[in-house]
DNA sequence: CGTTTGTTTGAATAGAATCAATGCTGGTGG
DNA sequence: CCACCAGCATTGATTCTATTCAAACAAACG
């Protein structure tokens, strides 16, 4: 019986979660053996190119999504048709949030790199929070990281002169590269709606600093430059 | 025996939140009547001066607040001493929800202008969690509402050019005062670091929209004067 | 290859910050 | 009661920074 669960499960594209390769990451780390019984919507892992979006502002949808590599950005529109980038995510982090309160999606989720995802349905979370309490303290975790950033969003990255916030950004990048010094800038034009300037002016003051040697561009082969951090010096 | 606690709870000050008269719009509004029998310990009614903080940044202890009358702002100190406010709450809202957590407040709660909080200790949270689900999406409830805040201070309140941002603000000041058209405006100090301006441009913009009749000052003896919107017309 | 897409660089301009002075209001103490 | 002071708001002049507009450049792609 339990066999043939986990068989239908791999039939369906879809996965076991207690047997995640991330488990200790994701939403259901501190879930106990027996809970797993409660997961009866069948949980995918779907993949997603660079430039492709997970779910769409406003749209809504019965489903939330941990991620499980890439680098992903939550964008929002503004009213005079300009967009900003107000979050980014990376592997674990949970987005979509929004959909277990029956809300739509307050961003547009999208690929930076290629990535994967796995797809929760909202009902698989409220059967589990109903069996353990644990997770009803993960999900207030995600809530809390997710405010967290939004404010060091605002205070780092959207205050204080252009150069300080690239350099704020590059640590933020860096911070999030653990092992390596090395890491992926985004295009200028995700740098500017993040950190709320103009193409032009990240260009000028990313290339100043490479002139500088404050970084050192390594030049993968890929499409834009892998990037070392060499020095920042705060002025 | 019931007598006795609540006569025990008036002593210390202490409040019956059955009988709260915003209970609609707090914490507690979907318990049941019997749910009420779990809070064990005293939730204080605190009344707060302008100017006076309800918890620091970096300080912990074991109490969430609801507002029941007021405004609160939270400030973030940043890594170069200046400070910025990354949210405003009032009547309803709840504040220190990392407090759950186990986690130091990563804000100074102040007051804006005279006002009552509850002070409520973790533990009876948690103690209700366990008996009430409807307490559990409450919660998630205020952290998406905080989340959703926190979006739209950076976009819509910290992009563009000062004067959108000043009419921005005002508009948001305007939907928070329901029913009249007149609200107060924080110091413009204040409004400076909620915008991310300086004290000076923000004086400016103020200024020349009084000049101009979009706003008008209904001076009404406070310090600072009480204003009326007229129009604000967006160029 | 030429085309497309994104980056870099330059010159001119606009906008906000900064520095500095003045004005206004309410409170204090002689 | 009036003079003075403190705190905040306003205004002006200047400087500086980032935006805008425009062009050249570089890499990736059919």
């Amino acid at each position: 019986m339990n066999q043939n669960y986990l068989l239908e499960k791999i039939r369906n594209n879809s996965v076991d979660c207690s047997q995640c390769n991330i488990r200790q990451l994701v939403l259901f780390s501190h879930l106990r053996e027996e809970d797993f019984e409660h997961i009866h919507q069948p949980i995918k892992d779907v993949r997603f190119q660079q430039g492709h979006a997970v779910y769409r502002e406003r749209e809504q949808d019965e489903f939330i999504y941990t991620i499980r590599s890439g680098l992903v950005k939550l964008v929002k529109t503004t009213s005079d048709g300009e967009s900003r980038i107000v979050r980014l995510l990376r592997v674990g982090d949970v987005i979509g949030l929004e959909a277990l309160l029956g809300k739509p999606y307050q961003h547009t989720a999208m690929m930076l790199e290629p990535g994967e995802v796995c797809r929760i349905p909202v009902s698989v979370v409220k059967n589990l929070q109903r069996h353990s309490e644990a997770l009803c303290d993960g999900l207030m975790q995600r809530w809390q990281k997710a405010l967290d950033q939004a404010d060091e969003w605002l205070t780092r990255l959207n205050t204080g002169q252009a150069r300080q916030r690239v350099i704020a950004f590059i640590h933020f990048l860096e911070s999030n590269s653990v092992d390596q010094p090395e890491f992926m800038l985004p295009s200028r034009e995700d740098i500017s709606a993040i950190l709320g300037l103009t193409r032009e002016t990240v260009s000028r003051i990313i290339a100043s600093m490479k002139r500088d040697g404050e970084l050192v561009d390594l030049g993968a082969g890929s499409f834009e430059a892998n990037i070392k951090k060499v020095k920042i010096s705060d002025n």
